[in-house]
DNA sequence: AGCACGATGCTCT
DNA sequence: GAGCATCGTGCTT
């Protein structure tokens, strides 16, 4: 029986979530069914001074859950296809999150596999689509036991299997947010545990 | 294996 | 009305 990571591991630096981020159980309960991944890829954004952080245009309708309290889901639509799923990180008032990237699928193989059709769940789109995570589980209590939506502890990831680098997607942020290595990559394949 | 592009709709100016 | 924290296809090497 694994436990939620609680709201106190949330309420740090962002930068220090990402990467602890790494190796958690990321759970979703779909249409009753139970799917979990290890989280392979993460992303931080912090404050509305990083201007590739979407709080730099302040607290909007779209970016009010990252104000809120730390270790909740900030769900949003982009390119008029795909959810991204991310962390608040963080004190309540102070706009920071985790981008979940990617994940290597662990339980209810089948069911992402289906809706991934057959394709993989490395990226931020695809694994929304693979878990079935959208905007109705925005503002979701991740550290909630009985939450449909929460992240467990995992597996530990040491240092030496930790890729670390600029963040990707950002096509048009001015230096120097382009290239602060704000992105935390598992190198190879994770080993597969229950 | 790598690049270019179109799809598609929500959010903010 | 433009821009976007992407993805998949199709075409080029």
């Amino acid at each position: 029986m694994t436990k939620t990571l609680p709201r106190s591991f949330y309420n740090r630096p962002t930068l220090t979530v990402a990467r602890e981020l790494l190796g958690a159980r990321l759970i979703h309960i779909s249409d009753g069914i139970k799917l979990m991944g290890l989280i392979s890829e993460t992303e931080a954004y912090i404050g509305e001074d990083d201007l590739a952080c979407h709080a730099k245009a302040g607290r909007t309708i779209r970016t009010d859950p990252m104000y809120g309290p730390p270790g909740h889901a900030y769900i949003y639509f982009t390119y008029g296809n795909h959810w991204m799923l991310n962390a608040v990180t963080e004190a309540e008032g102070f706009p920071a999150a985790v981008l979940i990237r990617a994940i290597q699928p662990i339980e209810g193989v089948e069911l992402m596999m289906e809706r991934r059709l057959g394709r993989d769940t490395l990226g931020p789109g695809k694994l929304t689509q693979a878990l079935g995570i959208t905007k109705s589980q925005n503002y979701a209590d991740l550290t909630e036991s009985t939450s449909s939506l929460r992240i467990e502890a995992g597996i530990f990831i040491p240092e030496k299997s930790v890729t670390i680098g600029p963040r990707v997607g950002l096509n048009k942020t001015t230096e120097p947010w382009l290239s602060m290595p704000w992105r935390f990559l598992v190198k190879e394949t994770i080993l597969e545990t229950r």
